[in-house]
DNA sequence: ACGAGCATTGACAACGCTAACATTATTAAA
DNA sequence: TTTAATAATGTTAGCGTTGTCAATGCTCGT
C-alpha cells in the first residue's frame, strides 16, 4: 500500500538499513546522504510500518481496554474511566484499543479490564499470567483498582446524620454485585456506629434507573411518611426520587433530604443540585493506567489492590437543621 | 514472550506450516495429526501473534478513531458516536484504536475522524489519499457524514411556531464553527418562511454551557419580557435557561417555551422534560462505520457527504396553545 | 609508511506468520 | 502395471523493519 524501505532503497540507491538510519539514527549518516534520503522520504511520503516495527521490537504501544458484555459502552462510568486512562496513556505514547472480545487482539502491551463478570474470571487469570493487566474491581489474583464503596456510603450516611435528619432510608440496587452489597454495608455500619436503628421498611432495593427510583420513592414515601432523608445507591435513582418528591409536593431538602451516589455530572443538571458521593472515575482511569505502565516497565505481574476513596459532594438536596 | 509456531513445531515434531494449518485449514490435516497438534496448542497455551499475521495479510483489523485536540474525550457527543461505531465495527471483527495523535499508529485499516479543526485539514487530505477515511463533519475532499443542522433548527423553530409562540428568541453558540452558523441559519430561514420578523435583540450568542445559558437567559428575559419562547443551540444551554426561568418565577412551558438541541439524554433528566432536537449520534456512529467498511472492502476512497436528519423530540417545555 | 581509530555504509539474519510451490506416499483409473 | 489424481506434509521465500557484525575508506600520530 504505502512506500516501503525497500522501494525507497531502490529509488535512492542506498541500502534499506541506511534509509532506516536516516530516521532512527540520523547522526550516523553523512550530512549529504542524510539530506538526500530525508528529501526522498518527504517526496515519496514514506511512513514507517509500525506493524513491522512491532514485530521487531516485540511491543505495540497499544493497551487493550476490555469492556465486559454486561457493561454498556454508553455507560457514563465506563466512558469517563476510559477518558481518564486514555489521556494518561496518550501522554505516554500509548494508544488504546477498545474491544469487547478477549482474544481478538492479544498483541498488545497490556490490558485494562473494566469490571469482571463471572464467566470471564478464568480467562482473566489465564491472561494475567502472560500479560501485564490491571482490573477495575477486585480480585485476589490480579492487580486492581477499586472504589471503597463501604466508605462511600458511610460518608453519605454520616452526612445525613450530621445534617440532622432523623429517619434515614436507603434505596439500594437490586443486582447481585459486590459494590451494591458494599454500599448497603456502608449505610448499615454508619447507622450502627451512630446508634441509629435500621427500620427494615426503610430499606428498599430496586433497579438502577430513574424510573425505578421514581416508583420506589413514591411507594416508600407514601407508606412511611416519617422518612425525612433518602440515600440512594446511584444518581439516576436519586433523580427519580426528586421527581417523586416534586410530584408529591414534598419539599427537598427541608422536608426530605436526598443523597445520590456516583457524581458523574448528572448531579449538576438537576434542580436543586443533588448532594452526592462523587467517585473520581477520571482519576481512577489515570490510576489504572499508571499502575499498568509501571507493571509493564518493571515486567511485573502484580496482584495488589489499590483502593480509591470516594468523596462527599454537597449539593442543595440536603441542609443542616 | 508467548509460545510460537516455531517452538510448537519443535515440541510436536511437525513443521511450522502444519501447526499453522491446524488452526487455519484444519481439514487439510490428517485427523490424528490435527488432534495431536490441537492438544499441544491447548497444553502450551499457544496464541497466534496477530502482529506477524498483520504483516503477512497487510491488514490489522483495527480502525483508528481520531478525536481532535479541541474535542474533550469526555464529551457526550464524541462518546456516543464512538459507542455507535464501536458496536458496528466490533460486530464486524474490527477493533477501534482511539488516539489524539495522527501518526502514532498509521497501521490501521481505516480512519474515522471526529470533526475537523483547521490545522488538521492538510493532514486529513494527505491521509485520505492513502487510507480509507470517513469524516464526521463536512469536507469536499473526503467521505463524510454530517448532521443537517439547518434542518434541525428549522424543525425547532417550526415547532415553536406551530405551538403558537409569538416572540421566539434564539440563543446561539459563540464559536466559529460551521454547525453554529448552520443552526442560526435554520432559525432564520424558518422564521422568514413563516413571515416572522427577527428582532435583533432576541438573538444572543454565548458559550455552550449551562451557566452561560443561565446568565444569558436571565439578562435576555429581563430586558425583553415580551419573549415567550427561547430556542437554544444546545441542551446544556437550555438547562441553564430553565433554571433562570425557575429563578425568575417564569412558568415553563405556559409563559415561556424552551427548546434545546442535542438530545443526548440530558433532556430526560431535567424537570419538566425538555423539548429538544435529537441528533441520532449513536446511529451516526454506525453510519460512519458502515461507510468506512464499505470503502475498505471496495478499496474505494470516497468523497461523498451523507447528511443525517435530526428529529424533533417533544418534551414538556413547549405546549400547544 | 603503517596500523589504530573513526566515519560511513552495507550484508545478513531475525521477529512470527502464511502463500505458493515442492515433495512424498497413497489410491484410483486406464 | 503404469499413470494420473489425491492426500498429507514440508521447503522456501517473503511481509517491513531493525540489531549485529562486517567492510570500506579515511585521518592521524608515530
Amino acid at each position: 500500500m504505502g512506500m516501503t524501505l525497500k522501494a525507497l532503497s531502490q529509488i535512492t540507491g542506498y541500502s534499506m538499513i541506511t534509509i532506516s538510519r536516516a530516521i532512527n539514527y540520523p547522526h550516523l549518516l553523512h550530512k549529504d546522504t542524510r539530506e538526500k534520503i530525508l528529501a526522498a522520504i518527504k517526496q515519496y511520503e514514506y511512513i514507517p510500518n509500525n506493524v513491522a516495527k512491532a514485530l521487531v521490537y516485540q511491543r505495540t504501544n497499544i493497551i487493550h481496554v476490555y469492556v465486559p458484555e454486561d457493561l454498556s459502552p454508553t455507560n457514563q462510568f465506563v466512558m469517563q474511566v476510559t477518558a481518564g486512562l486514555g489521556s494518561y496513556l496518550g501522554e505516554n505514547g500509548y494508544s488504546i484499543l477498545i474491544s469487547k472480545n478477549w482474544y481478538q487482539h492479544q498483541n498488545v502491551d497490556g490490558l485494562i479490564v473494566m469490571g469482571l463478570s463471572l464467566q470471564d474470571e478464568e480467562r482473566l487469570h489465564q491472561l494475567a499470567k502472560h500479560k501485564p493487566l490491571v482490573l477495575f474491581g477486585h480480585d485476589d489474583a490480579v492487580a486492581c483498582v477499586d472504589v471503597d464503596n463501604v466508605l462511600g456510603m458511610k460518608l453519605a450516611t454520616e452526612h445525613a446524620i450530621e445534617c440532622g435528619y432523623r429517619q434515614i432510608a436507603f434505596l439500594g440496587i437490586a443486582q447481585d454485585k459486590k459494590f451494591t452489597k458494599d454500599r448497603y454495608d456502608g449505610y448499615r455500619n454508619a447507622m450502627a456506629s451512630h446508634g441509629r436503628a435500621i427500620n427494615d421498611r426503610h430499606v428498599v432495593f430496586t433497579e438502577n434507573n430513574t424510573d425505578s427510583g421514581y416508583r420506589a420513592a413514591k411507594a416508600l414515601l407514601k407508606e412511611c411518611p416519617e422518612i425525612d432523608c433518602l440515600i440512594c445507591s446511584s444518581d439516576d435513582m436519586a433523580v427519580g426520587v426528586m421527581q417523586a418528591a416534586q410530584k408529591m409536593n414534598i419539599d427537598v431538602p427541608n422536608r426530605l433530604g436526598v443523597i445520590g451516589y456516583d457524581g458523574l455530572g448528572t448531579e449538576l443538571l438537576v434542580h436543586p443540585q443533588l448532594t452526592t458521593i462523587h467517585q473520581p472515575v477520571y482519576e481512577i482511569g489515570i490510576e489504572l493506567a499508571k499502575i499498568l505502565l509501571k507493571n509493564i516497565k518493571d515486567a511485573e505481574i502484580g496482584s495488589k489492590t489499590n483502593f480509591y476513596a470516594p468523596v462527599l459532594q454537597p449539593g442543595a438536596t440536603t441542609v443542616k437543621r
